[in-house]
DNA sequence: CTTGGAATGTCAACAAGGCTGACATAAATT
DNA sequence: AATTTATGTCAGCCTTGTTGACATTCCAAG
């Protein structure tokens, strides 16, 4: 690899080749197994699983979020959704409060202890994220992210472009 | 550490800020669900999910594997991957042949139906995977492909790497 | 040759976390 | 007053992961 500065015809080529997209597919793969394995391990001891994990993370990223905007960004049916954050609220991890301008809507916030575990599972997810940027270099991550972007579907990227927006 | 060629001290700095750590899990997450997005609405019609296509590509990808090196890379039990393997054999997508220098072993074979079942999966997903290379570029491809190789769990790598040196 | 262990398959049971469908309630909107 | 919207909840189903127990087959070491 290496391509660099001003690539020839043959090297704009090369990177589209079947080849070449296997194995971006298979890096795909095998890297979400280990963004996934830290968080994965923490949760396992106190029965939760991934699903708890998105909704605390979320939930975290925008205090005071409705449920259906939450439904929006995850994707998954209220049902899903609901199970999830009943147990996290019943746990005194997330609270839910009646909205004061629309009463049907309720804003789900992080308790402390839910602020304290949300940290524990970013900072397990965050020390391998930024191992992996270190080593990898700014110029790799810039087209990390490029590449990610292009690989949305529409509507994930706008939530996440509006939460870039929303916070740099 | 070490982050290639001279860029500015502030930039080697700024890429690895929580905020930049958090944007890039926000595009892993949102991306993973767009890489599977296509996979998936194939598998639902027919009675399958993820975990068949998982086996599927990795069978076509070392024909004649067994089906204990096919556990070690999805990294799940033996009884998951046997259900898996047990309806794609009975619905002729999968052949399994005892092994003829240590019999015990069971090597898998993808059957005409199945490498079009695979073709067809492919397609969607590399489709995808090419049109974000082409808009992003070959040197943020690169740059896609470091940081996910730095993301892997050790073991992982070992397999994504053996799998890229077979190949190329 | 016998025995131990490895590779594989299978049965049973269970849990997480997706899904659909149906229904209830409260509140906003028309 | 009627309708729509936001949310919650119950019931049931599916996929896909887990553990545990046990059988079979067969290589390899004693």
């Amino acid at each position: 690899m290496a391509e660099s500065a001003g690539p020839a015809a043959d090297e704009t080529l090369l990177f589209l080749t079947d080849d070449q997209i296997r194995k971006g597919i298979e890096a795909m793969f095998f890297a979400y197994r280990g963004f996934t394995a830290d968080p994965d391990r923490i949760l396992a001891d106190q029965g939760y699983g991934r699903a708890h994990h998105r909704a605390i993370h979320f939930i975290n990223r925008s205090p005071g979020t409705t449920v259906n905007n939450l439904l929006a960004i995850l994707g998954v049916t209220k049902q899903s959704l609901n199970r999830v954050l009943r147990t996290l609220i019943e746990d005194g991890l997330v609270r839910s409060e009646v909205g004061t301008r629309d009463r049907r809507e309720r804003h789900l916030y992080l308790t402390d202890a839910g602020a304290a575990l949300e940290r524990e599972l970013s900072t397990a997810q965050r020390d391998r994220m930024r191992a992996a940027f270190r080593q990898a270099g700014p110029e790799a991550v810039a087209g990390f992210r490029r590449v990610l972007e292009a690989m949305m579907d529409g509507d994930m990227r706008r939530h996440y472009v509006r939460f870039r927006e929303t916070d740099s």
